[in-house]
DNA sequence: GCAAGGATATCG
DNA sequence: GATATCCTTGCA
């Protein structure tokens, strides 16, 4: 997977971020150091996958919103397939077939692809031997590629942080999640 | 435009 | 212990 959309939550003070209320249970992984996954339960039926940022003592994560698939596409259509809460309340065998650039194309959906659940949470994702894990490009992409926007779903958190413009994404990519109009 | 869906933070 | 809320998605 090549990544193409990321956001920021940065420390206790930010107002949109899981940290906000202080050390949980849910958010303790936030506290502590860097490299780790943090995933959580969001809207009851989806997962969200933060990579842990800052070392420990200063909760702050970014969550990956969207990734374009690489390899291992018909893996990743089986577990969208298994992940359907919907069609599968509506007891639908077949789904139709999710295209390549969709497939990750959205924070709760790129865990379905991967199969990421909350059991992930703390997973070293800088260990080369974990099941789940972090590469460097081999190039950084080209700033001009690099698009800006307030988060997405924060609408809760009061200025300045709702119009921070920390979701960063690639505007060459088909797979940012979202309208045309929010791909820059 | 909105329902589905369950964990969780907060309040009693 | 109850309940309002949520870093989403896909269909109406």
């Amino acid at each position: 997977m090549r990544i193409v959309e990321v956001e920021a939550y940065i420390g206790t003070d930010d107002l949109a971020s899981h940290a906000r209320v202080g050390r949980t249970h849910r958010n303790e992984v936030m506290f502590g150091p860097p490299g780790m996954a943090y995933v959580y339960l969001v809207y009851g039926m989806y997962h969200c996958l933060n990579v842990v940022t800052e070392p420990s003592g200063r909760a702050a994560a970014v969550l990956i919103r969207a990734a374009e698939p690489v390899a291992g596409l018909d893996a990743m259509r089986a577990a969208r397939a298994g992940h359907a809460p919907r069609r599968r309340a509506r007891g639908e065998l077949v789904a139709p077939a999710i295209a390549a650039v969709r497939l990750a194309s959205g924070p709760g959906v790129l865990c379905a692809a991967l199969s990421i659940d909350r059991t992930a949470t703390g997973i070293d994702l800088l260990d080369p031997d974990s099941l789940l894990r972090l590469e460097l490009p081999r190039e950084p992409l080209a700033e001009a590629r690099i698009g800006a926007s307030p988060r997405i779903g924060i609408g809760y958190a009061p200025e300045p942080w709702r119009s921070q413009p920390w979701r960063l994404f690639d505007r060459a990519s088909a797979s940012v999640s979202g309208p045309a109009a929010r791909r820059g």
